[in-house]
DNA sequence: AAGCAATATTTGTCAATGTCAAGTTTTCCG
DNA sequence: CGGAAAACTTGACATTGACAAATATTGCTT
C-alpha cells in the first residue's frame, strides 16, 4: 500500500513535534534557573506583562485556568512581591492585577534569555531552512485557526 | 535601525511558537476527553507502548521525571488498571512496569484521535506548506542536536 | 567469603497546580 | 426595591513534582 503525500506528512508531523516541543519544554524550563519562579508563575508574568493591569477573569482566560486557579497563582505572584491586586473603581466586582517593578523586571530578564536562546539555534540554521520554517508555521497557524472558526460555526 | 534577516526570523518565530503549543497542548487535552486520564498519565501509556516492559528508571528518564515522581505516577496507573509492576528477575533491584491491556486499549484510542486531529488540519494546508514545515522543522531538530552536542562536550 | 560502596526503587514531607462547588460582594434590570 | 447575574474568593480535594532519607540488591575488594 503506498502512502500518499499527506499520510506521510502526517507521520513526519508526529514525530517532529514531540520532539521538539519536549526542548522547548526543557528550554522554558531552564531559563528560569535561578530565578525563584516556576513556569506557571512565568507564564503569569509574560501576560501581565504588556498591558497596564489586567481583570483576574481575563488573565484567567488568557493563562487558559479556571479563575479560581489563577486567584491562587496571583496569591503566590503577591507573596512574592511579583504584582499588585488592585479594586476596579468603576465596577467594584472587578479585581485588577498589576506586575510590581520587580515582576517586570524579572520578566525582562526572562525575555532577554529568551531572545538569546532562540538566536542560538537560528544560528544554527541556513536562511532557507529558516524561511521555510517561518512559511510552514504560519501556515500551520492559519490551518489552526481556521479549525477553530469552523467549530464556532457549528454552535 | 535596519532589522537583519536573522533578527527578524528570531521575532516571528517567538510569536509563532508559543501560539502554535499552546493549540497543540489544548488538543492535547481535548484528546483525553471521555477518558478517565491525566495528561502525564497519558504520557507514560505512550511511552510504555512500544516496549513489552521498563525498569522504573528508563520511564522516569524518558519522562523527564524523577524516579520518586514517576513511582507515584506508575501507582496511579496501578490502581487505575493501567499498567501493572513486575520484579525483574535477573536483578532483584530493578522494577518493570508494563501496560495492561486496558492500557494498551486507551493508549491506540488516543493514537487514533491524534491520527485524525492531524490530518484535520495537514488538510488544510497547500501540500508546498506542507514540504516547507517539515523542511524547517528538521532543520529546528537538527540546530538543537547541534546545540546539545556542543554542550555536552564541554563537560 | 565478609564487608561495604554503588544501584534501583520506594517513602516521607512539602509546595504548587488545578478542579469543582459553595459563598461573598457588587451591579444591573424589571 | 428585590432578585438574578457577574466577578471573585474560599474550601475541600487530587495530582504532580521535588528533595532527602530509608530499603533492598548487587557487586567489588580484600
Amino acid at each position: 500500500m503506498a502512502e500518499t503525500e499527506l499520510e506521510a506528512f502526517v507521520n513526519s508531523i508526529q514525530k517532529l513535534f514531540p520532539r521538539i516541543m519536549r526542548y522547548l519544554e526543557d528550554e522554558a524550563t531552564r531559563e528560569l534557573i535561578g530565578l525563584e519562579v516556576t513556569p506557571s508563575q512565568m507564564n503569569a508574568l509574560v501576560v501581565l506583562y504588556g498591558p497596564s493591569n489586567l481583570p483576574m477573569g481575563e488573565l484567567a482566560e488568557q493563562l487558559g485556568l479556571t479563575e479560581s486557579a489563577a486567584t491562587r497563582l496571583v496569591d503566590r505572584l503577591l507573596r512574592m512581591n511579583l504584582a499588585r491586586r488592585e479594586r476596579d473603581e468603576v465596577d467594584r466586582r472587578v479585581v485588577r492585577v498589576r506586575l510590581s517593578s520587580y515582576g517586570r523586571q524579572l520578566a525582562e530578564l526572562v525575555f532577554d534569555r529568551r531572545q538569546e536562546q532562540f538566536a542560538r539555534f537560528a544560528e544554527r540554521m541556513s536562511a532557507d531552512n529558516r524561511q521555510h520554517l517561518i512559511t510552514g508555521l504560519s501556515a500551520l497557524l492559519a490551518a489552526f485557526a481556521d479549525l477553530e472558526t469552523q467549530s464556532k460555526e457549528k454552535r
